[in-house]
DNA sequence: CGGAAATGTTGCTGAGCGCGCAGCTTGCGG
DNA sequence: CCGCAAGCTGCGCGCTCAGCAACATTTCCG
């Protein structure tokens, strides 16, 4: 799944890679020894560049460790854009959520085990110090996702307020899919309960 | 509206009256000067306390500035559960929000004019560094009224996800409300735009 | 191919922040 | 009225974050 990094020059190559592997840096020494344990010379070191280097990339090791979600989220606006005009709204939705949230089967081809993103997204929603971070990211998500929702429905994004409403109520349904399925003990595969909670909220919040 | 602070002694009384200080002040400053241009050393001075001692009421600049939304989102909750039980939910809800999003008639009583929770708000919003801290307030508001909201409907918070996908639901109303709110040239009052966001996500998201 | 321009990396440095600690002051309750 | 829990404060340390100025390397274009 090349996301656009085709024929980008070997520089900017080389600057995603780093990117990337200084996030995964980080939320693997977090997890390992604890988010206040963990400088950001350690996690520079790890991945073999400069303190300030890091610094280049994130300003804070809160948005180095929430930059991985943030590139998932981004993603569903992406898979949106493509699917199909025909596909109902709430379907093209639906799906272009679940294929970002499809564990178990491939992932994103990067090489990264599952269990490293798992434990990612439960150290982002357990450390209080990094929620804020967390928050940020899916905002921006939320932005672009409206945007595609605009686009797909015709809507001006500027004058209703409906793309930003889905959009924000697609936030709330894979936040709360994620923290139960961080707590579910016999574990479940998130995407049930991602389909579950959009389903029900698309289907206009019936009264229990 | 005593939130439930007058029978708490002198003492406590007065922990509340700095901390609420404290919170205007850093909102006032960084609205006149700019985030950046305020140190925690001035917003200390402004309200007569040490450095230090701001800090054991806030972690961050950011959160001394949220910590005004805070308070008032977690209002909702509580509204909530104030409600007449014979009111449907989404009238119950609805209300509730409206009570804290009601500007321009006598507001929270402390004497401080609409104008600087609008500047706040505005703050909050605009400076990226502080979309953290204000994301933070609201996921912790959200939980207090998913909370309420399964006390109410009589549903298990820790089961059903019914609960916490309303309160995300409503949380995303009010942030797209306030962006739009903001937005407006001709300023149009908030309540209008909540009510229409909650209206219209409660009837069901019909595609336009 | 070769050299200039653009771009990324790095060390240095300084302003601030966040917090633990220890002593002092002050409201609280018996 | 006194002892005590609870706050406030100054001090100090370690860390973060960004600007600046070399330095290295890729890219572009003649």
């Amino acid at each position: 799944m090349g996301t656009e990094g085709e024929r980008m020059g070997l520089r900017e190559r080389k600057k995603q890679e780093t990117r990337i592997a200084l996030s995964w840096a980080a939320i693997r020494l977090a997890v390992e020894r604890g988010l206040d344990n963990v400088r950001v010379e350690d996690i520079a070191a790890e991945v073999g560049v400069s303190p300030r280097t890091f610094n280049n990339y994130f300003s804070s090791k809160g948005e180095a460790i929430a930059a991985r979600h943030q590139d998932r989220a981004r993603l569903i606006a992406v898979e949106l854009r493509a699917r199909p005009a025909s596909e109902p709204l709430w379907e093209a939705i639906t799906n272009a959520a679940l294929t970002q949230f499809a564990l178990g089967q491939e992932g994103g081809g990067e090489g990264v085990p599952d269990r490293q993103w798992i434990d990612g997204v439960r150290l982002m929603i357990t450390e209080p110090s990094l929620m804020g971070a967390f928050s940020k990211t899916a905002a921006a998500a939320e932005a672009e996702l409206a945007a595609a929702i605009a686009e797909r429905t015709g809507t001006d994004a500027a004058l209703d307020l409906y793309p930003q409403l889905v959009a924000g109520v697609v936030g709330a349904a894979i936040r709360v899919a994620m923290e139960r399925w961080l707590q579910a003990d016999p574990p479940v595969p998130i995407a049930g309960i991602l389909r579950d909670a959009l389903h029900r909220l698309f289907q206009g919040l019936p009264v229990p």
